[in-house]
DNA sequence: AAATTATGCAACCTTAAGGTTGCAAATATA
DNA sequence: TATATTTGCAACCTTAAGGTTGCATAATTT
């Protein structure tokens, strides 16, 4: 029942969370009043994130801010790097292409 | 019921699948036999890279050959691009942190 | 000390994900 | 033409995902 970070990303609201806090660090309190649902919903995804080590809890008191962990959403970017090299080479295919479009006029 | 490239890649075996084709189109038949599952099973994760475009058919008489769509793929790169600032300063508090406990010595 | 607030956990429900098997359609081969 | 091959579609099953509500716990405030 261990999340990876492609399952986590997978949701929409996961996404959202992510985007908002890595502006700032937020509790779930204040998550929750950014989306239509239930605290414990958004709860449950804090959860998530926070199994894979998406975010980082910070405890104050009674409250908890949870830090968005870029260090580990750097390993999504590893993971889209070994199809960078594919896209460049269809590119560069495609500049030749239309390259030859251009010299046959 | 439309999927979307996050879904599509929460999953395992079509990050495998997206891998191979990626290095060389591959019909349905050649995908499932390097997975240790039915070709059915395989083809109903074809289907989902397809409908997100990660991946494009390539008919050929009876056989598709199914081709990496790098242009697609780049939306990811596109996604992380928010975040990449992110990581790049929290290393930098790193480094400083790390620079401060030096000089403490 | 009592009440309020922030959070997490557990039970439950509904729907979708991922697998199976069987069958139909289209193309290639005997 | 008959047969084999490649693929996709549909029905079905089991499990997990994402939501709900209710309750327990710990920290703060009155």
């Amino acid at each position: 029942m261990k999340h990876d970070i492609f399952q986590a990303i997978a949701d929409p609201t996961r996404r959202a969370i992510l985007a908002l806090i890595a502006f700032q660090a937020l509790t779930p309190n204040a998550m929750a009043e950014k989306f239509d649902m239930s605290r414990q919903a958004v709860s449950k995804h804090i959860k998530v994130l926070h199994q894979c080590e998406l975010i980082k809890p910070e405890q104050s008191g009674r409250e908890i801010y949870y830090h968005f962990n870029a260090k580990k959403m750097q390993e999504f970017d590893d993971w889209v790097a070994q199809f960078r090299q594919k896209w460049e080479i269809q590119f560069n295919q495609l500049d030749e292409l239309l390259a030859n479009i251009k010299d046959k006029k």
